[in-house]
DNA sequence: AGCACGCCGACT
DNA sequence: GTCGGCGTGCTC
């Protein structure tokens, strides 16, 4: 008889994490799997919790559960064990690593309501605290106020009088749960009818008058968009509300996920093409095997990939097993959406951040209850809960999105082969430009290596010109664009077909910067520069969202000789304007993020030919499919390579290839234009000619000389806090801990600490940040270690204030 | 992270 | 004499 639940109990840091043993009382039906809710700590607060374990045994001095909030499991065994997982290779608790596995609606908040029982006829028992807190509240005239004066009255004298008033059953608590239902909405604000029949009847302050002003020009808009047009905190915004200037109202955001379809496709028209069907017939009789293996699909830009995953996901579902899809990003592929839906119907469940907590959680329940057994999502869909998969994809499977930045901070990877491997399943992942990582295992026959050498229906790779800007500067020409891609462009505007230029993000923000001291204009909270935005005439910090009037006057030497510096958005403008002045022009602007969904607006009318030329950063160079491009420009590639981290030119040959690869995906043969200083750098030249093999074995021979990822593991140990020497002293302190246990355990496999140094921008928000890397082999032994230092580290003196987090194989 | 217990200074 | 400061240790 298991009458004791060991439970993973949420809001526990990490430094005291574990199951903790709470009896289950006789009458209460809890399996492994249930969320409960149990009393915490010294004040007995209440907390959620979720059951890990059952056994038997003395259940004397633990508490009870408080109640049982679900009858059946939402988690199953498999689900439990890789919370485990998650928590022995992420560092993070058991609740966090149990909470991103659950749709975010069913992370209820509890509140206590606690009513008095009027039938109740006193009780001699009670201490004297008790009897006269039980006397006052018998004075209110209802639950809420009684309520109410429970709660301050807990805040000061804890709850130990209340939980005896519990006992007795003098009064009764009553647990409500509280679902964040911010629901699928946005706030929009704009101007009340009597400020518009009346406005001289309004006094306004002068941030005030410039919010209105911008909503009289636009009648409405939303909150966010409002304070970032006018330069504003939503403070001043909703004073206008208060004053009756201004008034709030929400419109749905997200709705459009459920028509997705375009009708129906049928998959026997997806023709394969011998190569394909070879790589179809290889993954596709791995999959009947139904023992756990890992496939390499790389395959060339434009080489047809997506009509394999259609076959083999036809396939696997056919043999009634189920598909996870896993896509670096969804606002970028909504194609692959339409596609699959039109394909399978509503065989096909979604799961991204973009849907609404109500449609994650319907999502969730169709996995769930078996109505979909076609998973597509973004990297937390690795999570779903499907009960018998027979193969995972990871599409673009070196993306860097497939690796949680935050905690539990999960490779994907990771989570989709233990996954693969516990329902004995496929996982394929695909890339035209796999990952280091990925390649390396292969190379070992780890991975199983397929390929796609061919573009679909043999199309050839686009032509790639190598433009020498320093060589156009000398002869003359000063301007962001070469004439080569001058001209490039306009023979596709005669031809009326379409271009795409690519700009590093770096250079496409303009910054501030004094022509006597030499000093940019920085974020007060961040050590970064801020940047000039051209739709507000603002400039602002994209870390911290600080906003900031544009200054005449530098701040360091008061000098009135400032400039902006960058790929300055304003000149890159007017050289357009001056080159190409009939042509229409899209820009994806980073401006634009706070409606993701203008993205697929933009996207849709390019697709569409509403324009000609498509500008953007990064972003745009990505898996999208656009048929009648048919010139690629990149304005300077040179920034991504100097990012100054281990990755960079590994993300540089990506970005460049994949932008490439995007040209000449129609009828017609692409193009692209690279426009560098380093002409002669190898990295550029092998993407040019999307020499994936060539690019390996220089990197991977780069990595093994410098030991760096895949040839050992990178740990991160991350430190920040208000106070910058705090923060340093706070790492130093940690690093001789570090130093010193290194020397007692001396681990198997070697292990190199490297001192504590700035990160690369100091200053984010106000927290100072430093850091320390660790090289060193991802053994359960050095994971022991690195947890036993994160542990120990919080009680040192030196770390008060201070926080810190372990990062496996993240950025360094 | 909270929360209680415990040991020293300024105050009616 | 006591109220309250925040150092220290624990959380089933």
């Amino acid at each position: 008889m298991s009458s004791i639940a060991e439970i993973a109990v949420s809001n526990t840091a990490y430094s005291f994490d574990m199951l903790f043993s709470y009896v289950i009382p006789e009458n209460f039906i809890a399996e492994c799997g249930c969320r409960v809710l149990v009393p915490f700590g010294k004040g007995n607060a209440h907390r959620m919790g979720v059951i890990m374990k059952k056994r038997s045994g003395s259940t004397a001095k633990l508490k009870k559960i408080i109640s049982v909030i679900d009858d059946k499991p939402v988690l199953s065994s498999e689900m439990l064990e890789l919370a485990s997982h998650l928590r022995d290779y992420t560092f993070c608790t058991y609740y966090d690593a149990l909470k991103i596995m659950l749709p975010p609606a069913m992370n209820v908040q509890i509140q206590e309501k606690i009513r008095i029982n009027r039938d109740f006829t006193g009780d001699t028992s009670l201490s004297t605290q008790a009897s006269e807190l039980f006397e006052k509240l018998k004075n209110f005239p209802d639950d809420k106020q009684v309520n109410d004066f429970i709660n301050s009255f807990i805040s000061e004298n804890g709850r130990k009088a209340v939980d005896e008033l519990c006992e007795s059953n003098a009064v009764i608590s009553d647990n409500i749960f509280r679902q964040n239902v911010r629901d699928a909405t946005m706030k929009m604000v704009r101007l009340t009818e009597k400020y518009i029949s009346n406005p001289e009847n309004f006094t306004l302050t002068k941030k005030q008058k410039t919010v209105v002003d911008f909503l009289e020009e636009n009648n409405t808009a939303s909150v966010r968009e409002t304070a970032y047009m006018c330069g504003v905190t939503g403070v001043v915004i909703s004073n206008l509300v208060r004053n009756g200037t201004a008034e709030y109202y929400e419109i749905e955001v997200f709705r459009h996920v459920e028509d997705f379809s375009e009708g129906h496709i049928d998959i026997n028209d997806t023709v394969l093409s011998e190569e394909q069907q070879a790589v179809y017939n290889t993954v596709s009789q791995q999959i009947q095997n139904s023992k756990p293996a890992v496939y390499l699909l790389h395959g060339v830009t434009g080489s047809g990939k997506t009509a394999v995953f259609e076959k083999l996901i036809e396939y696997t579902v056919n043999s009634g097993r189920q598909v996870l899809l896993l896509i670096p990003e969804i606002s970028l592929t909504p194609q692959i959406l339409k596609r699959f839906r039109s394909l399978f119907g509503e065989r096909v469940a979604v799961i991204h951040s973009g849907l609404s907590m109500g449609q994650r959680l319907d999502e969730y329940k169709r996995i769930k209850y078996g109505q979909a057994d076609i998973v597509i999502g973004t990297r937390s869909a690795v999570f779903a809960p499907l009960e018998n998969i027979g193969l995972v994809i990871m599409d673009e499977e070196g993306e860097k999105t497939y690796k949680s930045e935050i905690s539990p901070r999960y490779d994907t990877h990771d989570i989709a082969k233990r996954r693969c491997f516990y329902h004995n399943a496929t996982l394929l992942l695909a890339s035209a430009t796999p990952s280091m990582e990925s390649y390396y295992l292969a190379e070992k026959n780890i991975y199983h290596l397929v390929r796609l050498k061919k573009r679909y229906q043999n199309m050839p790779l686009p032509e790639v010109s190598i433009v020498d800007m320093d060589e156009e500067r000398r002869n003359g020409n000063t301007n962001f664009f070469s004439n080569k891609l001058v001209n490039e462009i306009n023979e596709n505007l005669a031809n009326g077909e379409q271009t795409i230029l690519l700009l590093n993000r770096r250079g496409y923000h303009t910054v501030i910067s004094c022509a006597d001291c030499s000093k940019t204009v920085q974020c007060p909270n961040c050590s970064v520069p801020l940047t000039y935005h051209r739709k507000n005439e603002r400039l602002m910090c994209h870390y911290c969202g600080y906003s900031a009037e544009y200054i005449y006057k530098c701040p360091s030497c008061d000098s009135t000789r400032l400039k902006r510096i960058g790929f300055g958005t304003q000149r890159l403008e007017e050289e357009l304007d001056m080159y190409f002045p009939y042509a229409r022009v899209l820009r994806m602007d980073a401006d634009t993020t706070f409606s993701r969904y203008s993205y697929e607006k933009g996207f849709n009318d390019f697709r569409n030919k509403k324009y000609d030329i498509m500008i953007g950063t990064q972003m745009i160079g990505k898996g999208l499919d656009f048929p009648d491009v048919t010139l690629v420009g990149v304005l300077s590639v040179d920034g991504a390579l100097y990012a100054g981290d281990f990755r960079a030119y590994e993300r540089t040959f990506s970005l460049i290839t994949q932008v490439v690869g995007r040209s000449g995906r129609g009828e017609r043969t692409g193009r692209a234009v690279l426009q560098t200083e380093n002409p002669e750098h190898y990295i550029i030249n092998l993407a040019s000619q999307q020499d994936y093999e060539n690019f390996y074995k220089e990197e991977i021979a780069l990595r093994r000389a410098m030991v760096f990822p895949p040839v050992c593991d990178l740990c991160v140990f991350a430190f920040s806090g208000r106070d910058s020497t705090a923060v340093q002293t706070g790492a130093e302190a940690v690093f001789m801990l570090m130093k010193r246990k290194l020397d007692e355990i001396q681990p198997k496999t070697p292990v190199k600490v490297i001192r504590p140094v700035r990160s690369s921008y100091e200053k984010i928000n106000g927290r100072y940040r430093w850091r320390i890397i660790m090289r060193c082999k991802n053994t359960a032994e050095i994971r022991g270690f690195i947890s036993d230092i994160l542990k120990s580290s919080v009680k040192l003196k030196e770390m008060k204030d201070i926080s810190v987090f372990a990062d496996m194989n993240g950025d360094t």
